[in-house]
RNA sequence: GCGGGUGUGGCGGAAUUGGUAGACGCGCCAGACUCAAAAUCUGGUGGCCGCAAGGCCGUGGGGGUUCAAGUCCCUCCACCCGCACCA
């Protein structure tokens, strides 16, 4: 009798010894290929969720695959620790965010360390830690000194009532009240602090020479959002210039009004007395409303006439100037010129509001008129009421590549009225937060010589500790009495410092590069470290990242290019997502709806080795999808039959070679397929193949392989390849069971014998007409036409073509024999 | 509306990229062990017809290309995700 399989017997055994043995620190080492595998780090929020199990350990599993393949393999692991739930448990807790957040990360590394990832702890980064936020800082005032960073104009969302400013979370409903007291939110413009981001628009685009998800790239072009067109200056009738973007340069000459967006700064300069007060409400109106409601497609289009008038620089014409919240302020320059004839929101607006429609392009066979148009037409045709452009021809191509759109623009940039341009929807990174618990922003402010960065040894800008959590709302650090009290670095003279903090997005775009060296003090990595480790070779996490941090990180990685800190265009240069895991009930796991799986509790009931195996067969790791509560077991069972073979010797005697032969088979297909799935993230088939492995195994158990290398070897592998994935039960099998030196972990990958996975004979399919009729055995070597000569002889083949004429033969070498009659 | 994706047994999911559909596992059925149950082990398990041999059907629907389609093309449907009055 064997002793039984326990997890918790042996899994905290190891977990303690690989610790002590720092089994897994990662040092630079020239002699070997490094490999930098990053996961996303945690948020500290308090307890670890089956989610991070499904990120970290099938990436972990290949982490270990990699080092087993003979590269350096780098695993770190941190903290995103600053940010908002911190400061809402030292409200509603009394507890301070600092105090609550360490005492997170203690819990959570235990919870980590269940799982029995190979993590090089004294990697360990949390971006609350000074030594961490110092480099936080210091990289702002590099940003600002390259004047990528910007103080200027940016709307909050405020209450009233509270006096403060509120994160997103922090509105709720669909009429958008205060958290906490319900008032509804207002908008309100603050000074503050924003990086360019929009300087790299077009190099956001460009993902050449990085292998990152269609998905990814998708939403991200999508959300930096190019559009061809051109720019053009119109003036108001007082002579003031109003600059427009549009993507129908060619549609100029039946631009029949102009939109304003009501923040538009011309608004006030434009409105004749008449007009004033209508004006004034509407602008009232549009500025009680957020952006995601202005922007409801459905929504009747409201606007109001100014009173003024601007000129069209094409034609002289003069057209009529409105405000309408259906353009936005933020995009493009605010205004826009209005061909109701060929837009489609143009058009809704000029029939409500009764503006002249007149149609410039016109398609073959068709006769627009104004009057008796029901919709704008978008499609392409040639230009018509166009003076000398009559007669040109618009396709339906995008952009610069329409030839009426191009013929246009050069006349545009002949003349002096405008020229070729691109609009982007990316907006620069407002990173300003009236918080507490995020990091300072280094800056300080004083009457006389304005904004000027903390001088770098003075670095970092602590954060206080002794603050108060008043019932105002407001910021502690703004109410903190002597913390912004300082001196200019200018002058000398007293100033005050910026008591904002930052977005933690620029605390997360940067991580990867402080696991480099932690505690390196001389800048933000040891550039030893940097040369040897960085890109980032795989990084794996959500895609809900996939907008922010995907894009804030790879701007701080090209930002840092541009002003030499950092080499390369692209920090992480392969990146895959994983899916998500739900609740049993197929719904998002939330303690409201009583859903959730604690993944301590499974790894109490079934070990670590279950969980992450589990979690690696059950799903397509890039779907994800419902935790299941019973096949769990199939896992649960394969770990018992794996410590039952190692237990149980297996009988002695005088095997048949062919059962040999067959067993080293299984063993190199089993071991050139799992290798591959490691490589494309393929975790379900490779504890299939296992599965499949230690089934052919059991098989042969009893026919006296005992003794035989080939047995030996089958073990050996087996627990090479089960080494990645059920890291305990391995390493407890391969030094207790097969008695093999220490550690299992630190043994070279198997190498395939493309020889040993050959078959001498194979089965050959024989269709008739496509239909799977027969199957016929021969020699792996077997030429075309005996193929042929077999299949056409086989009896169930020859009752199918009967009496008909053979008509062709195909034959697929390996596969099949389809007889065509 | 635009962009991305998914659709295969009762369930999770495989399928060498155009070549045996349903690997592996869950569940279920039968058997062994047991006084019994659990656990474990052995066998079976897409649907329909048939005692059987065997046959027919089958990868969201319809059409097409091909000797051959889950895989390629066209079209429609359903669901999921992201963006959305972007000028």
């Amino acid at each position: 009798m064997t002793e039984k399989y326990i997890p918790a017997e042996i899994e905290p055994k190891w977990q303690a010894k690989w610790e002590a043995d720092g089994l897994y620190h990662a040092d630079i080492d020239p002699s070997r290929p490094k490999y930098y595998a990053l996961t996303m780090l945690p948020y500290p929020s308090g307890d670890l969720h089956i989610g991070h199990w499904y990120a970290m350990t099938p990436s972990d599993a290949r982490a270990r695959y990699l080092r087993m393949k003979g590269y350096n393999v780098m695993f770190p692991i941190g903290f995103d620790a600053f940010g908002l739930p911190a400061e809402n448990a030292a409200i509603s807790r009394n507890i301070h965010p600092k105090d609550w957040t360490y005492a997170n990360i203690d819990r959570m590394r235990g919870q980590l360390r269940s799982m029995g990832a190979m993590w090089d702890w004294r990697r360990e980064a949390a971006s609350c830690d000074p030594e961490y936020y110092h480099w936080t800082e210091w990289y702002f005032i590099q940003l600002f000194k390259h004047g990528l960073a910007y103080r200027a104009p940016g709307s909050v969302d405020f209450c009233p009532n509270c006096n403060t400013t509120l994160a997103r979370e922090q509105v709720w409903g669909e009429d958008r009240h205060c958290e906490r007291c319900g008032t509804p939110v207002i908008k309100k413009d603050l000074d503050q602090w924003f990086f360019r981001t929009t300087d790299y628009a077009e190099e956001l685009r460009d993902f050449t020479g990085i292998d990152w998800p269609d998905r990814v790239v998708a939403m991200q072009t999508n959300w930096v959002g190019r559009s061809e067109g051109a720019s053009v200056v119109f003036h108001t009738e007082q002579g003031d210039p109003m600059e427009i973007f549009t993507t129908r340069p060619d549609t100029l000459w039946g631009a029949t009004f102009m939109v304003l967006a009501p923040e538009h700064p011309l608004v006030d300069r434009v409105t004749t007395a008449e007009y004033r007060q209508e004006v004034e409400t509407y602008k009232q109106e549009a500025a009680r409303q957020d952006e995601i409601q202005r922007s409801a497609t459905d929504k009747e289009k409201t606007g109001v006439f100014t009173g003024g008038f601007a000129i069209n620089p094409v034609n002289q014409a003069r057209i009529p100037i409105w405000i309408a919240d259906y353009v936005m302020m933020g995009y493009g320059t605010g205004a826009i010129m209005a061909v109701p004839a060929h837009d489609e929101r143009d058009f809704e607006f000029a029939r409500k509001y009764n503006l002249e429609i007149i149609p410039v392009i016109q398609p073959e066979g068709e006769q627009f008129h104004g009057d008796t148009m029901t919709e704008a037409y978008i499609g392409p045709g040639v230009m018509i009421n166009s003076a000398h452009f009559d007669g040109t021809e618009v396709s339906d191509a995008k952009g610069w590549a329409n030839p009426g759109i191009k013929a246009v623009n050069d006349w545009l940039e002949e003349k002096g009225i405008g020229k070729a341009d691109v609009s982007y929807k990316l907006r620069d990174w407002l990173i300003s937060r009236q918080r507490y618990w995020g990091s300072p922003i280094p800056m300080v402010h004083c009457e006389e010589c304005g904004w000027h960065p903390v001088p770098e040894d003075q670095l970092p800008v602590l954060l206080p500790d002794d603050v108060e959590w008043l019932p105002t709302g407001e910021s502690p650090l703004k109410l903190h009495p002597t913390w912004k009290n300082t001196t200019c670095p200018e002058c000398g003279g007293p100033a005050e410092r910026e008591t904002d903090t930052m977005d933690t997005f620029m605390c997360s775009s940067w991580y990867h590069l402080r696991y480099l060296s932690p505690h390196y003090d001389q800048g933000l990595f040891d550039p030893e470290e940097y040369d040897y480790w960085m890109p980032v070779d795989t990084y794996t996490g959500g895609v809900e990242h996939a907008t922010m941090h995907l894009i804030y990180t790879r701007f701080f990685h090209k930002a840092g290019r541009d002003m030499g800190i950092l080499e390369g265009n692209e920090p992480m240069t392969q990146l895959r997502n994983q899916g998500q895991i739900l609740g049993p009930d197929g719904q998002r796991m939330s303690k409201s709806r009583g859903n959730v799986i604690d993944p301590d509790k499974q790894v109490q009931q079934y070990g670590a080795d279950a969980v992450r195996t589990y979690l690696m067969f059950g799903y397509r790791w890039s779907d994800g999808g419902p935790w299941n509560t019973e096949n769990i077991q199939g896992v649960v069972r394969w770990l018992h039959r794996i410590w039952s073979i190692f237990s149980d010797e297996a009988k002695k005697g005088e095997p048949d070679p062919a059962v040999l032969k067959s067993l080293r088979r299984k063993v190199h297909q089993t071991l050139q397929q799992v290798s591959k799935d490691f490589e494309t993230f393929e975790f379900n088939t490779i504890i299939s193949g296992l599965m499949e492995l230690l089934n052919e195994m059991n098989t042969v158990k009893d026919a006296g392989v005992a003794g035989t290398p080939e047995w030996a070897e089958a073990r050996d592998y087996y627990l090479r390849m089960l080494a990645p994935v059920a890291p305990h039960i391995a390493e407890e099998m391969w030094t207790e069971k097969l008695g093999k030196p220490y550690s299992v972990h630190t043994q070279p990958w198997p190498e395939v014998d493309e020889g040993a996975t050959q078959v001498e004979e194979i089965t050959l399919i024989v269709q008739v007409n496509g239909k799977l009729r027969d199957r016929i055995t021969v020699p792996a070597d077997v030429s075309e036409e005996v193929a042929k000569q077999t299949a056409l002889a086989s009896e169930a083949a020859q009752r199918f073509i009967g009496d008909k004429e053979l008509r062709k033969v195909v034959y697929v070498p390996g596969r099949l024999v389809n007889i065509v009659v």
